[in-house]
DNA sequence: ATAAATATCAAACAAAAAGTTTTATAAACA
DNA sequence: TGTTTATAAAACTTTTTGTTTGATATTTAT
């Protein structure tokens, strides 16, 4: 029972998604005025006001479409592919998507707005980790599950935004091996 | 050669991050007016632009200032003790630090303005983190040495940030035994 | 202890940005 | 095709920022 948006409503939010982007490559979120926004976004300032608070309400909006994208393509991976080890197929997926959408990452890093990041990463490949380290050595020791997760989440998105910012340090591929690497497989 | 910095204005350094901090505690930074932060540290507006350009300069003087309490901390112990565990007397003082200065670690990271503190943490433990992996299987892989720091050190805040978040759930000591663990030591 | 230096305050000001309101127009919907 | 509704335009108020002035108080240095 999903309600019919107005074209012109898609429309808006994603030119105003753009504008935002395109502004936080050039400068600090904080520095970014609203003004700046409708200008790039070429929408009058009063129709940023009937859908948004301020630019921090709109940055989370951008953000939480962005962990839709990811969780569709997540959904339709296991839908399609039969695989048995879903915690590499978990992050081709995650890494492709990140690279596709390489600019709006940045964007989102370069400004310190990473927490949001960890916490969705945390909602969204919680499972697929789980059964990567099941049986394994580490949580047969009585450190608690979310410890564990945490620690290495916390791993893949330090080097994830180290990948980010220096795109050319590393392809995909070697990317997938040092985190093969360096998370424990099952014994 | 240090210069003599005059009373007063570290008196008005000290009034300012501590209105910071209190206001970080109780909203978003975005939504803290210069204004406000004048209120609170019982400063003139006009006393604050002659010592800041606006608000984020105020935030990395708040955490410089930071990282200089640890480095001092840090390197006073290295003269005191003369331990072999460097990594884990690292831990140690890192943890006591944090925990003492908990109210403004958690408003920082509250805000989401962690990239800083990672960078500061990579700064600060580098040499005592090698030290630890020294001769270790990961290392002796060819996965690049920046790449491994990186990956524990982000494994560490991440654990840590919950720590800051949720005072209760595990105590200073667990939080090392968890450290030693899930750190890989020499073989 | 005193003079010189300078940081702060107070208050008024200008300028920029945020946020609101109204009416007209254009686009989407059904 | 008629109705609904999102957007645009423009003028306006309010808030917040940032600057400037001269008076006052505090610190430093002699």
């Amino acid at each position: 029972m999903k309600e019919k948006i107005d074209l012109r409503v898609v429309k808006t939010n994603k030119v105003l998604f753009n504008a935002l982007i395109t502004l936080m490559e050039q400068k600090d979120f904080e520095k970014i005025k609203i003004s700046d926004i409708c200008e790039v976004a070429l929408i009058n300032r009063s129709t940023f006001y009937a859908h948004y608070e301020d630019k921090y309400d709109l940055l989370l909006a951008m953000i939480d479409n962005l962990k839709q994208n990811l969780e569709n393509e997540l959904k339709q991976n296991k839908e399609e592919n039969i695989s048995k080890n879903y915690f590499i197929e978990f992050l081709k997926i995650l890494i492709n998507h990140v690279d596709e959408k390489r600019t709006t990452y940045y964007s989102i890093l370069k400004n310190d707005k990473n927490g949001i990041l960890i916490d969705f990463l945390i909602d969204v490949s919680n499972r697929d980790l789980i059964s990567r380290l099941k049986n394994n050595n580490i949580v047969k020791s009585n450190i608690p599950l979310d410890i564990i997760t945490k620690f290495y989440l916390g791993g893949i998105v330090s080097i994830g935004i180290d990948w980010i910012k220096n795109k050319d340090k590393y392809t995909k591929e070697e990317l997938i091996l040092y985190f093969d690497k360096l998370i424990p497989d099952k014994i």
